[in-house]
DNA sequence: TTTT
DNA sequence: TTTT
């Protein structure tokens, strides 16, 4: 009835950006968000939180974001479920963002990734994403994941669109 | 950096409450919460957040939350992993709970489960877990998942709170 | 760059709703959100923060909101400013609400206000807001208040909309 | 019953800090919030909003916030009230913050304010804050106003603290 | 495994 | 001017 997150982190990797056979942008990233506390060893500790960005803001987040940049993500949670290839039900949360604040622009901070000007065509980033196995369902109840496991875009039409 | 949720929705089942070794209490519970539009069929979805609460707040949450309540909950976004038994990685993502109220009294609303008055004893709800096989772990990494898969309470010492 | 509020309380009075000029709903109500402390005294306090609207939003509001409804609200803090007819300048801070949750229905609660199906026109509220004094104004910098001294809407072009 | 803010924002000017008579830190400063859209004319426009934090955060913030510097504030609204020396009902909307995220490192960014390391004694930085009149007030009902009118700390208790 |  |  209400879903609200707000989160301030850094990139992890450079976002990655699709399209669906119908030609909407698509991009995920996760973002790093450093624990209020240590853990009792005494290390810093995150959250890895995957983010999930459509149409315009996709694009500019593909464009202006880079590994390492310090952002802030503003959207809901979205939880999705498929069924993997050996029949068992998966779970994925994601957080689904309609507002994405870019804290540090191209000039300074960042991991050291070079970086500068915006990319004008985010390039193919390749594999590598977080699920396992040569399925890729994940779609039977209409929901939202834009990357099959060979990394190419999969099936989605315009309808899955959150809003 | 930041990281915060706001949540309202109905709890999916009555509340789990458990102690960790230590005897700290820690309750679960997942809310469902409508989506703010409707699938490509017109049906209405909604997401099944799991949510943590820790000490006084576990035990309040016990004591009144019920089945079919409308409840708003205020934390943040955990996500730990464990291997499970066939050595894969899972992840778990969590609302660790700060903040929980109660929208709907004892007396109104839910979904006729009899209910009423708060339950004194919180009572062992047994096993059906999120998670499968016979393993555990969950806790490599510090993290908080008081649950292991037969449905008992797993090792946690008091250093695993949140805060 | 990022300002973002979520409010439960209960309406103070019946909303009110207006219209700009060019026929744009607005529509104001005042939500008390108790402190989750009290005050040395012992006593329960609250806040009592004003609540603007837009558009069909506001008409949804001023259909089903009534004085001490449960109600969540979301949107962002406004802060603008007029010089009043003493020729000082008075700030006026309003939560403009995107999204508006009524969490009872007309069924429950309440306080007692006869209540029942949304009424179809929203009557005229008369007088007694906020401001004092024959002046107006509060509109020099292309902020919104649609509620003059005298119970009129004033003057705002379509242009002054939020959104 | 909840109330919570975030903001992501500049200072507006360096903090005050301010000690109750009984030793308890508070300090104020606005932060800028950029609004999302901009008016008819064109022109970029900002919310200023009020910020207050007490105890250990109000001296972290006095130590290391400048004005310009970006920042992310998460907090509640609170509304009080007093009456000024002519008998007027003044209301005074502000965010009391729990927690607040330099954005900036005193490398970085700001406003070409020279800057730096940190102050380690914050001086006392004068008059000028909002109010007018010579009364003071404002305390009436148990609510947190650290500033008097001439620029000096007013008489609050331990008692008024937020939390 | 899901709530109204 | 304030709600339960």
């Amino acid at each position: 009835m209400l879903n609200r997150v707000i989160l301030i982190g850094r990139l992890t990797r450079d976002p990655e950006l699709r399209y669906t056979p119908s030609g909407v942008a698509v991009t995920q990233f996760t973002i790093a968000v450093d624990r209020p506390f240590t853990s009792q060893g005494g290390e810093r500790e995150a959250d890895f939180i995957p983010v999930v960005t459509w149409r315009q803001l996709a694009e500019t987040c593909a464009n202006y974001l880079r590994k390492g940049r310090l952002t802030a993500v503003e959207g809901r949670i979205q939880v999705r479920n498929y069924e993997n290839n050996e029949g068992k039900r998966v779970y994925v949360t994601e957080v689904i963002a309609d507002n994405v604040r870019f804290l540090e622009s191209s000039r300074e901070g960042g991991s050291g990734n070079g970086g500068g000007a915006p990319r004008e065509e985010a390039p193919y980033s390749g594999g590598g994403n977080r699920s396992t196995g040569n399925n890729s369902g994940g779609y039977s109840r209409g929901n939202q994941d834009p990357f099959s496991d060979d990394g190419k875009p999969i099936d989605i039409s315009d309808d899955d669109l959150p809003f």
